[in-house]
DNA sequence: GGCGATGGTTACAAAACGATTACATCTTGC
DNA sequence: GCAAGATGTAATCGTTTTGTAACCATCGCC
């Protein structure tokens, strides 16, 4: 059930409609959240700084401040916490204004309460961390971080700790071309002296094990630079 | 020949009614992704395991198949492409079903293309973190200064470390006119010895390669004194 | 228009670089 | 302590890149 999850949660509503804001929170608590209710967002600041927020959602039709130019200030102060707006209004410009400002779902009134039970639940598992928790992945590539065990399309793969440790750095930063130095720093460990070409020969080791008749290419060597996962 | 990634993001799009994924494809082409439509879900796999895709806007109401239950097959494999889906049903129980099966984000048709828009951009700022961040331009020519990959109007350039590097810092400095031995000095490195002759050349051998046929004049040579972009 | 200086173009060879292989050293499990 | 495996280093080979030189085109000045 979804329900476990979402236990420790602690939610933010704002939310200028008196019987709507009891209405959320009422179906939330059921829920197992626990809901902190605003009728404007006057002393939201103040619970935020205080306590653990997993989740804001806001009103964007509040009588004087508009929600998300708030929420657009707590982004400016490097507050992440994730916002599910709430909003009559449906003009496209409106929509996009939102999204603009950080918020990272939206829902028009009148709404579904299970709907936004669900894109509440959806949020906390972007934001709280995925269930499959530890795993990280690139195309077929699946690196159980805490087991260390590595399979390429379903099928299990042996990698020493080297190796290991190498693919788990270049999927980590995928799309970023890493140089020698910084491999040989991260993977290797700063305090000894290696090669630069130490790292061409452990890529190319790596390269034999995942992807043996070299037709998947996931390594590519950036000439006079480094390699990365793109 | 396996195709140049540009850094632009990869959507597979999987919609049975022709018309309205062609649809999609154009929207979304217009805004510089790169799309990969399907008619079922037949082959899609196959791409997911060569292909770098960002995002998968996925049908559910496909004849045959559930999309979802396809979605749930591959999160059981460990792929975590994040998954818009689309569905003409809206009873609570579908969009349940949607959401648990690790679904990221859910649109009923018939859908606002421009909130399509906003919520793929949503997805994707959480997965790959601000488009724009790292990259540089001048007019037509984005630079990704973390994945070294280089576009002019889209397409994909590739360039030599030298190349990149001149033109990163003409870039950098655009509007200024760099002398030879300023170059020399921050390209090349300023303990070897060069000749003035070599920027030439290697100016030459850039222009080839982002103006082949000569009709853009990204870079001004100014006569006596050196190089710039303006 | 002629001339010198400067930049463009091309060809070529040297240098740089990466892949690959072999081998030596080091670790690990038994 | 031994054997198997892992890993660093060195040597070799093929490819790409790049510096240089020679030659051609263009510009500006007279």
């Amino acid at each position: 059930m979804v329900k476990e999850r979402s236990m420790q949660a602690t939610i933010v509503i704002v939310e200028d409609e008196e019987d709507l804001l009891e209405l959320i929170e009422y179906n939330l608590e059921k829920e197992g959240f626990e809901t902190i209710g605003f009728l404007n967002t006057k002393n939201v600041r103040r619970v935020l700084d205080e306590e653990k927020v997993d989740l804001i959602i806001m009103d964007r039709n509040l009588p004087g401040a508009e929600g998300s130019e708030f929420i657009a200030a707590l982004r400016k102060e490097g507050v992440q916490t994730p916002v599910i707006y709430l909003s009559a209004k449906n003009k496209d410009s409106d929509i996009e204004e939102g999204f603009l400002r950080g918020g990272d779902d939206y829902m028009t009134k009148p709404f579904n309460m299970k709907e936004l039970l669900l894109r509440i639940n959806a949020v906390l598992r972007r934001t709280k961390g995925t269930p499959s928790e530890g795993v990280i992945g690139y195309r077929d590539i699946l690196l159980n971080l805490a087991s260390r065990e590595v399979t390429i399309g379903g099928e299990p793969v042996m990698l020493t700790k080297l190796e290991f440790d190498l693919l788990h750095t270049l999927i980590t930063n995928q799309n970023i071309v890493l140089d020698r130095d910084y491999l040989l720093e991260h993977v290797w460990g700063g305090d000894e002296i290696y090669q630069d070409r130490t790292v061409n020969v452990a890529i190319n080791r790596l390269k034999e094990k995942i992807d043996p008749d070299k037709s998947k290419e996931y390594i590519k060597t950036v000439r006079g630079v480094g390699y990365t996962l793109c």
